[in-house]
DNA sequence: AGCCTGACGCTGG
DNA sequence: GCCAGCGCCAGGC
């Protein structure tokens, strides 16, 4: 049963780094995972956001390189790209320009409140 | 317990 | 720059 908590504790921890994705910044599913504590987790943020609530910034969650992950033939992709260009993130081909729009924590963290989301929990 | 699957990531051809 | 392979972590059956 301690297992099915820390799998919930764990998807709780996905969910607040995404929801601390600034607006008009993308993060990688593998850097999301990373600030989650979950070094290898780049699938499991995955399975979070096929179940997240889309009250989540989910469109803010990229591939590596800034690729779009869904297929672009998937409507998801579609409503991503128009999620992402409505807050000013340009989509070229299927991808964002991380160098433009990536996100690059620290700074606001630095600032505002350094991941205290990501620590509290365990 | 074992095998398949997936909104991933990296390396190499 | 696209595609194939292989590694990775969990969950569903």
């Amino acid at each position: 049963m301690k297992d099915r908590l820390q799998a919930l504790a764990r998807d709780a921890r996905i969910r607040q780094v995404i929801a601390a994705i600034p607006y008009g910044c993308v993060a990688s599913y593998g850097q999301v995972a990373a600030l989650a504590g979950l070094p290898r987790g780049a699938r499991l943020v995955g399975r979070v956001l096929r179940h997240a609530s889309p009250a989540l910034p989910w469109h803010r969650v990229v591939a590596a390189g800034g690729r779009i992950a869904v297929a672009r033939s998937s409507p998801v992709h579609d409503e991503q790209v128009a999620r992402l260009h409505a807050e000013g993130v340009a989509c070229r081909d299927g991808k964002v320009d991380v160098a433009r729009h990536g996100w690059r924590p620290g700074l606001d963290e630095l600032l505002w409140g350094p991941l205290a989301f990501a620590e509290g929990e365990d």
